[in-house]
RNA sequence: GGGAUCGUAGCUCAGUCGGUAGAGCAACGGACUUUUAAUCCGUAGGUCCUGGGUUCGAGCCCCAGCGAUCCCA
């Protein structure tokens, strides 16, 4: 390096310095953006092979190398020196990741790789890897990909590496990584830079391999109990099966307002009218409402419908769904919650909503009167409003954020569940339950009404002082004569994936199970 | 929609009373063939979110805006 290189190279950023690097490697005849790289083994897989290296006395006496644990009090030199002269022989293996760590010594680097089942440290030597091999690799930055060849092997210290013969150059990365192990911190930049935010903060992958791995796990256990998932259509004429206010838009050639679903029920129940006993659909539903740290615009639903089934049967479905998901990512029944615990051992709590009314509030759910009181005293616009939505808001203000959970909240008003069964000795009360975990709803879940004339009845009939938006009952036509060709009786349940999988994970934003949640556009773009 | 807090180097953050813009990591140059967030010596790097205002002078004070986080509705 001439004095006059070096000082061009005064002063240049980060991305220039890494550019000059590009150019570099392909001066010396490698494709920076590297090419097909064949039979790697992936890291975890490698470091499962520790066992197979050996320590060869010279009289070819093959020693096992003692357990990490051991080599934490005794460093491997010392071990080597005791046993008396040899060397340490491993197996050959080939592995491809993006450096994430790097410790130059001069004619010796010491470079950590990591994919996405673990990472391993490379041993890389001047005079193991031969001058070219050598020019090649002082173009590395971190967070570029390389494939290594090498032998596995410990170092002195007994850590596990590879010790390169070879390396390759498989991609280069321009922009520089975030500061090492502190990483991203600015919760927007790490959603709108998912892909910085997933590469180098400790832990963001492996949550979302766990989202995907709970994912698969609720379908497997419906699966297993012969549920069938179907696809129903996401753009909707009318937006019905839930309380909640549509995303718009507009069929050019047919020239057709439609809404993106806010929910999967109505098309599922149809489908078991056609005779489909056992379905779901797990996917996107979209809700034009406020974002918070349990609120994205829009999200993962799960729902089941099974012929000849009511609520309770959908509580042991979920309660099975959750313990396996539970199961399925390696966690224990009882998982920590911020500073809290959840315990997901089963069965969990099961209580009547107005039990639970009493018991918050003090008040007697029965008496509208002193529910009206108790409402107005809280604050609530109470004129001209049905008692049990009134109910209802109180409920949610005294009740809910109160709930530990896991719990079964049974037995609804019926007047705010249209499209339940009603309980065949009190039609006041609906075969409803949610399921609720430290404040948050999980589930909900009906007995399905399957009587035409009651549904269009209640589609028909708002309540008092409920706008539209707030209402599940939306007339749906199609959907009441769908009805009359006869629908089983059913159970029918929703889980919100993303809730589980915050509950699952620890994660006490939605955001952080989300790969990709909706934010402001940015200025600009 | 309201309130609180925040926005400074590629990243993480300091910045006192309003008086020349700071550190660590990353980068660049150098030493080192068994390091563990390696170490050591040296160098460079700034639209202090944006726009106004007050002031001799603003990263700091005031106003407006943009964006974020949390709380409330």
């Amino acid at each position: 390096m001439t004095e006059e290189n070096s000082n061009e190279q005064q002063g240049e950023s980060p991305e220039e310095a890494r550019r000059r690097k590009l150019e570099k490697i392909t001066s010396l005849g490698h494709d920076p953006w590297g090419h097909r790289f064949d039979d790697r083994s992936l890291i975890g897989d490698i470091r499962a092979r520790a066992g197979e290296v050996k320590y060869i006395l010279e009289d070819g006496t093959e020693l096992d190398l003692p357990t990490e644990d051991e080599l934490e009090t005794t460093p491997l030199k010392q071990w080597a020196a005791e046993k008396g002269k040899g060397k340490l022989n491993g197996p050959q293996v080939r592995a491809a990741g993006r450096i994430v760590l790097h410790r130059d010594k001069g004619k010796l680097q010491f470079i950590d790789i990591e994919d996405w089942t673990g990472k391993i440290q490379l041993f890389v030597g001047q005079k193991q890897v031969g001058e070219e091999n050598w020019e090649l690799i002082q173009c590395l930055d971190l967070g570029d990909l390389i494939g290594i060849d090498g032998m596995l092997r410990r170092t002195q210290t007994g850590e596990l590496s590879i010790f390169a013969d070879k390396i390759h150059f498989l991609t280069k990365t321009l922009d520089p990584p975030p500061a090492k192990h502190v990483g991203l911190t600015d919760p927007e930049v790490r959603q709108r830079k998912r892909y910085v935010d997933l590469a180098w903060n400790e832990g963001v992958r492996d949550r979302f391999l766990d989202r995907s791995r709970i994912v698969k796990s609720v379908r497997d256990t419906l699966q297993g109990q012969g549920f069938v998932e179907i696809e129903g259509p996401t753009l909707h004429s009318i937006a019905g099966g839930a309380a909640a206010r549509p995303f718009n838009t507009h069929h050019n050639a047919l020239d057709m307002e439609l809404y993106m679903r806010i929910a999967l029920e109505l098309h599922l129940k149809r489908l078991m009218v056609g005779g489909m006993e056992r379905v779901f659909e797990l996917g996107r539903v979209y809700r034009n409402e406020g974002i918070s740290p349990k609120h994205n615009p829009e999200f993962s639903m799960l729902e089941v419908y099974q012929a000849y089934g009511d609520y309770e049967s959908m509580m042991d479905l979920t309660e099975a769904v959750i313990s396996d998901a539970i199961k399925t990512i390696g966690a224990s029944k009882t998982l920590p919650w911020g500073e809290k615990e959840i315990n997901f051992s089963t069965p969990f709590e099961r209580k009547t909503y107005d039990e639970l009314f009493q018991k918050h509030t003090g008040v007697d759910p029965q008496d509208a009167a002193a529910v009206k009181t108790y409402a107005s005293e809280l604050g609530f616009d109470v004129e001209g409003r049905h008692p049990d939505v009134i109910k209802s808001d109180v409920f949610e203000e005294k009740v809910e954020d109160a709930l530990v959970g896991p719990i079964f909240v049974t037995d609804y008003p019926a007047s705010i569940c249209p499209l339940t069964k009603r309980k065949s000795d009190n039609p006041d009360v609906a075969e409803r339950f949610e399921l609720f975990v430290h404040g948050m709803e999980v589930a909900n879940a009906y007995t399905e009404l399957n009587d035409p004339d009651l549904q269009q009845k209640l589609f028909e009939t708002q309540l008092e002082g409920m706008s539209d938006e707030d209402s599940m009952a939306k007339m749906d036509n199609d959907f009441v004569t769908a009805l009359r060709n006869g629908m089983p009786p059913a159970g029918g349940l929703g889980i919100g994936i993303d809730r589980l999988v915050m509950l699952l994970t620890n994660s006490q934003s939605i955001r952080d199970i989300i790969l990709f949640p909706l934010l402001r556009a940015e200025a600009g773009n």
